[in-house]
DNA sequence: ATAAACGGTAAAGCGAACTTGAAGGTCAAT
DNA sequence: ATTGACCTTCAAGTTCGCTTTACCGTTTAT
């Protein structure tokens, strides 16, 4: 399968396969190539870059991907391990879904006194005097 | 006021309120020089920049700062577009939330999975097969 | 035979928000 | 007088995840 192939398969685009490879995604046998230089992959480089896009979009970084992937390769990655990153890719989540809730009621608040002033000064025809977003 | 109490005031560096200055987010009276042609800030200026911290902190973009304080600069900003800015962040915000929250929930699956897995193989002590993140 | 479609490489660009580095001028204290 | 702290500018570097550009070789179809 050559790469605009792979492309179609994964979902993924030609020039992103190829900056994978050099940022270490693919190991050796997801880069054979054949006699005219051409990348040729296999179907198992499908299932390789389908999981490698699942991974990324539970939020993974390609540098925290690469590490997993050499990990396995060294070790086997255990099942331990991976419920371990799992787990504190998680919390990172939660920590951010908070943050966006604080920045949220933030914006809540802002929102409703801006409102209520506006109100104010529809009704009363008179501009009052504010400063823009305190 | 130089450049490094202003940095102190207000908790940012003093390279970064140079960028700033640099890009539009300090408007003339911001910018004074004394005789040494050190930068000579007023109280004013902490105000002013304490207040793009918090907007910054609702999630606005030095981008979408500049274009504010230019609005204001040229016909005083009105309040119902405060509200305006103000409703289409929070919306911004929101959706944002939501994308992680089905991260998260996506992330709990795959979490509970693999414990599942990793109690079934403490358990029967027999390794299980299976494939890291999927 | 030739043109389109595909493959290859290397390097640069993008956007966001800064940070860092190089190279120098100024000021306060010893 | 010299050290060290602080100021200046301009340019380049950082991170992330690609995309784009430029330029070249190969294969396929007509």
């Amino acid at each position: 399968m050559k790469i605009h192939a792979l492309a179609q398969r994964t979902g993924l685009t030609a020039p992103t396969i190829r900056f994978y490879e050099q940022e270490g995604l693919l190991d050796e046998r997801h880069v054979r190539r054949s006699e005219n230089n051409y990348r040729d992959y296999s179907e198992a480089t499908v299932e390789h870059l389908l999981t490698v896009k699942k991974i990324q979009a539970v939020g993974f970084t390609l540098a925290e991907l690469k590490q997993v992937i050499r990990e396995d390769e060294a070790s086997g990655l255990p099942l331990s391990r991976v419920v371990e990153l799992l787990r504190l890719k998680l919390e990172e989540i939660e920590r951010k879904k908070q943050e966006l809730e604080q920045v949220g009621a933030h914006l809540t608040l802002m929102l409703a006194k801006k409102s209520a002033l506006l109100e104010a000064e529809q009704r009363g025809k008179t501009a009052v005097p504010y400063r823009i977003f305190t």
